[in-house]
DNA sequence: GGATCGCTGCACGGAATCTTCACGAATGAG
DNA sequence: CTCATTCGTGAAGATTCCGTGCAGCGATCC
């Protein structure tokens, strides 16, 4: 059983969409345009998301861009038949799968529960989960917790974090981050990274990103158990 | 030297890319289509994909994922000109690079070296370590022990350390280590090298830094392991 | 619209590090 | 053995680097 969130105008279809959702064991919720869509899966934060890329004086591709910017959500995208344009772009906005246009609801139902269990098998997978010392950071989910209490770490903090903890004990200079982290080709002489190193030592404890002088920063080594 | 496959589904393009591969000295398999590609590279483990967006009755982009599924490869795409969907799908595919035709054979060339050499160094020896003597050196963590305790070395002394400890045994002169470690270009009459060279002492033991009189220094050649 | 949040980069002070100087010890040529 | 070089050492500026407070700005939320 999961949370479902629908985007779909058509309203014939979108009902009979979230009849099949239920039917197989999901709570299903409809959205029919773009700013719903958005506001309705930041509120109910679904496990996965039907999402039409025509939607009416909206952009399906903005709208999965959204959804996404906050907390990485799965999504299904439902496409017209051959437009391959629209497929590609999907998938780069951060689909995960998509359903050309017409579609049996076999095949629908079929594709939700690939990629739920897709889903569920990479977060539960130890190796999306992140530790040092009292940290650990699904990044999947992007949460961390300190001693098990839940921290709240802005995108960019989450990003800094993950990065470093990737190669524990790594040392990155600051174009490296800004790089990898900002996209950035070039970011000397900037403190941006100072800054959010320290707003993530404030919420996790300073001892989880080392200073290296003269070089950059790293993450600690504490025990990956 | 690599194994390489390359997915091209003009022949002319493809000889082409694979003599100038072959010259540089890899090993260089075609494939013409997708499901040859999957299976030649499924058959080959090849170090490296040089990857046609644009194949004939087979998406690239599923063969990109398909080649990923089971062991990450990296991989070069070539894509049409100017496509900045099929780059920004491709990367989320999995594809590490991308060259946009036309192209260059020389473009093509130093792509495929510095993608081995990215991955070489981040896959092959994950933690490179030099050794000497009772002294251990992480270049990744920047770390060095002795006798397996921390030993707090300062950017410039650990830059020194591993530029000696590099090419073991070795002699350098002054001149050449304030190039290649300070960057600078005419660092005579300085005794800059020579403090640098008393605080790693100092710090890891004496007889790891010889001192070759009226030339420079070197490092001990003692065991590897 | 107004308030809040997050991102960015500057200025500043303090800390860490680098570089140089001076002088005695060591070296090696003749 | 003598002497000119070269090297090691300690300490003291000079320099660079980092942490922090803060303000501007845009985006978002209400």
């Amino acid at each position: 059983m999961a949370e479902i969130v629908v985007v779909e105008d058509e309203a014939e279809l979108a009902v009979a969409i979230a009849a099949r959702l239920r039917s197989d064991g999901h709570n299903v919720c409809l959205a029919e345009d773009g700013p719903g869509a958005v506001r309705l899966v930041g509120s109910r934060r679904p496990d996965l998301v039907v999402l039409d890329l025509m939607l009416p004086g909206f952009d399906g591709l903005e709208v999965c861009r959204q959804i996404q910017r906050d907390r990485p959500v799965p999504v299904i995208m439902l496409t017209a038949r051959g437009s391959e344009t629209d497929l590609l772009v999907g998938l780069a906005v951060g689909a995960d799968d998509y359903l050309s246009k017409p579609f049996s609801m076999r095949e629908l139902t079929a594709r939700v529960r690939a990629l739920l269990r897709r889903v569920e098998r990479s977060s539960a997978d130890p190796d999306h989960m992140l530790r040092t010392g009292d940290i650990e950071v699904d990044v999947a989910r992007r949460r961390a917790r300190r001693d098990g209490e839940l921290v709240g770490l802005t995108a960019t903090e989450f990003d800094l974090l993950v990065y470093l903890l990737l190669s524990p004990g790594v040392v990155r200079t600051r174009g490296e981050i800004l790089a990898e982290v900002w996209g950035y080709r070039d970011g000397s002489g900037s403190r941006t990274v100072d800054s959010h190193v320290r707003a993530v030592r404030r919420k996790v404890g300073a001892d989880v990103i080392r200073t290296v002088h003269g070089v950059g920063y790293a993450s600690a080594e504490g025990g990956r158990g």
